[in-house]
RNA sequence: GCGGGCGUAGCUCAGUGGUAGAGCGUCACGUUGCCAACGUGAAAGUCGUGGGUUCAAGUCCCAUCGCCCGCUCCA
């Protein structure tokens, strides 16, 4: 683990040193979960971005029957009617119901405590309770079936897991008996003060439930009051649906058909973590693929691939990236079935784009709350349906930081006296290279600089183009390893003799000899980059 | 939110209550002819922030903010 730890923090360190990414508001202190991407971050972010596009909306690969798939794009705004977010379900569900104790300064989460009411031995209530944490109903009685009052074992799987001094101890004293198990919910505010909390001394310590809803609250116009309140959206997919009728009426595009947008979401998360993988303020790009309901898991099949393979063909193939089906316990209420690109971050397994099979279930809701039909009629089949939708949906900052995180390499290369020393290099794949070449002078005389500016400009229109000539050229071809940028050029000597120049693979650290002409160069980059 | 660790130059870090430091990096000049070169010089610090103790605080105490790890959370 030290190791990982380790290089986690070399990889935000060179993030920071190289310009990739800086805490937000740094001089102030930071903010909790926000970043911002420097110079090369930023070209890092959009080269993931605009691969996404033009491989997702402008090129899709080929549908499942080897056909061309219908694909567009939206981009809407961040601030939409708050019925969008009480159709979607965010409003109400979105917001976890929290309650602290008092005493312990713990804070559950409400639909997760259940309580049992305790006997004494004869039988009769006692009138108090005792709060476990469970994750359902049925494991809160599975807990209280296999926990054995006699024994004072507590099943091996929930030491830890489970605090239940409160309980055991009510085993000792009383002759606990089991009750009935209910949801802490339900009590009403005579009961509350009757319940030991989990790991409490006391009882009475939980105290009022409060709703922490993870969505940010901004208010429209000058006047804040409820009738302005706004939020902020926590995901891009919801535009969708509520454009999908226009796309329709707008584009004569049919069934089956993806809409892709890019943007910003935000999310008030509890406890940001682990550098950009975690922010409070993040970009999405998602796909809501609209199919009849019987072509559902086609497409299903069809994304969850495709998906994955984007990843794999944009550099992760180190075996850290895998797909994981969820199990059937573990989908959302709106989903059939959903699949995660997880990635192995050093700070652990982590999810980059979930593929899910959201059915019928966002159309309903937004045909529910609005009254629109949004339904699809088919001319050809005059069929009338609900589309069912596939969204794949991904995390740009999520991307952009396993790409940094798979990039990032120490190799041994030789100094000038053949001595091997370490270097770090950034493997990106190039198209993703937030620079694609450097071009030095060899040394900064001879009309070197001149024409390597030459070549500089010529190549600038094409492409992310580097000008250095300071320091020994040793120490600029380091710089750009570090920076990932996959060729160097270097006008030398010879290049005044026969007009050619040095092309150095970041890689390899090989160089060849071409001809230094804008044609010859570009087209000996684009050949490379490409791959 | 809880527990632990850490906040000193752009980065990595040293610093025993008594003048704010090193290496790397950056910049300038010179040298330099292919893989983190050398010389000279320079810039760069609210020692996270705010209180307190003290003649004197980067150092001790309290609070607070941020970062990291674990737990928790992650429809």
């Amino acid at each position: 683990m030290p190791e990982e730890q380790d290089l986690m923090e070399k990889i935000v360190s060179l993030a920071k040193r190289r310009g990739f990414i800086y805490p937000s508001s740094e001089i102030y202190g930071g903010l909790n979960g926000f970043w911002d991407y420097g110079p090369l971050g930023v070209e890092l972010k959009r080269n993931v971005k605009d691969a996404w596009w033009q491989d997702v909306v402008r090129s899709p690969p080929a549908g499942p029957d080897g056909r061309p798939i219908r694909m567009v794009g939206l981009d809407c705004s961040i601030i939409m009617n708050p019925k969008v977010w009480e159709a979607s379900g965010h409003v109400g569900g979105f917001a976890d119901k929290m309650v602290e104790c008092s005493e312990t300064k713990q804070r559950y989460r409400a639909d997760h405590l259940w309580v049992q009411e305790v006997h004494a031995v004869g039988g009769a209530d006692v009138g108090e309770f005792v709060a476990i944490v469970a994750q359902s109903e049925e494991q809160a009685k599975r807990l209280e079936r296999e926990y054995d009052p006699r024994s004072m074992q507590l099943p091996e799987q929930y030491e830890g897991q489970l605090r239940m001094k409160r309980w055991k101890r009510w085993g000792v004293d009383r002759g606990f008996i089991t009750g009935g198990t209910r949801r802490f919910l339900t009590l009403n505010a005579s009961e509350l003060q009757q319940v030991y909390a989990p790991d409490a001394e006391n009882k009475g310590t939980l105290g009022d439930v409060r709703a922490f809803n993870l969505m940010f609250d901004t208010y429209v116009g000058a006047m804040q009051d409820s009738s302005s309140k706004a939020y902020l959206r926590p995901e891009t997919a919801q535009g969708i649906f509520v454009n999908y009728k226009n796309v329709l009426d707008t584009t004569r595009i049919k069934v089956p058909f993806g809409i892709a947008q890019i943007g910003k979401a935000f999310r008030n998360e509890i406890n940001p973590r682990n550098f950009t993988f975690r922010s409070r303020e993040f970009e999405q790009m998602e796909i809501e693929f609209f199919c009849h309901p019987k072509e559902a898991d086609l497409w299903y099949q069809y994304w969850r691939d495709a998906r994955l393979k984007w990843y794999v063909d944009h550099g992760l193939r180190s075996g850290k990236l895998r797909l994981r089906d969820h199990q059937a316990e573990e989908l959302a209420h709106y989903a059939r079935a959903c699949a995660d690109v997880e990635y192995e971050f050093p700070f652990g397994v982590s999810e980059l784009e979930g593929i899910a099979n959201r059915t019928d279930f966002d159309l309903a809701q937004h045909q529910k709350f609005s009254g629109r039909d949004m339904t699809y009629f088919d001319d050809e089949t005059k069929e009338r349906f609900l589309p069912h939708v596939i969204e794949p949906s991904g995390g740009v900052d999520r991307a952009a930081l396993a790409f940094l995180c798979e990039a990032y390499a120490e190799d041994e290369a030789p100094d000038e006296s053949g001595v091997m020393q370490r270097r770090t290099v950034l493997r990106f794949h190039p198209r993703l290279a937030p620079l694609k070449v450097a071009v030095f002078p060899l040394v900064k005389k001879d009309g070197m600089p001149e024409k390597a500016l030459e070549i500089y400009q010529a190549l600038r229109p094409h492409m992310t183009a580097f000008y250095d000539e300071k320091g020994a050229v040793g120490r600029r071809y380091r710089r750009q390893d570090e920076a990932g940028t996959p060729f160097c050029i270097t006008v030398d000597g010879q290049t005044r003799e026969d007009g050619t120049v040095t092309v150095r693979d970041r890689d390899s650290m090989k160089q060849e000899r071409i001809g230094s002409d804008a044609a010859t160069l570009l087209a000996y980059l684009r050949e490379r980059l490409r791959r």
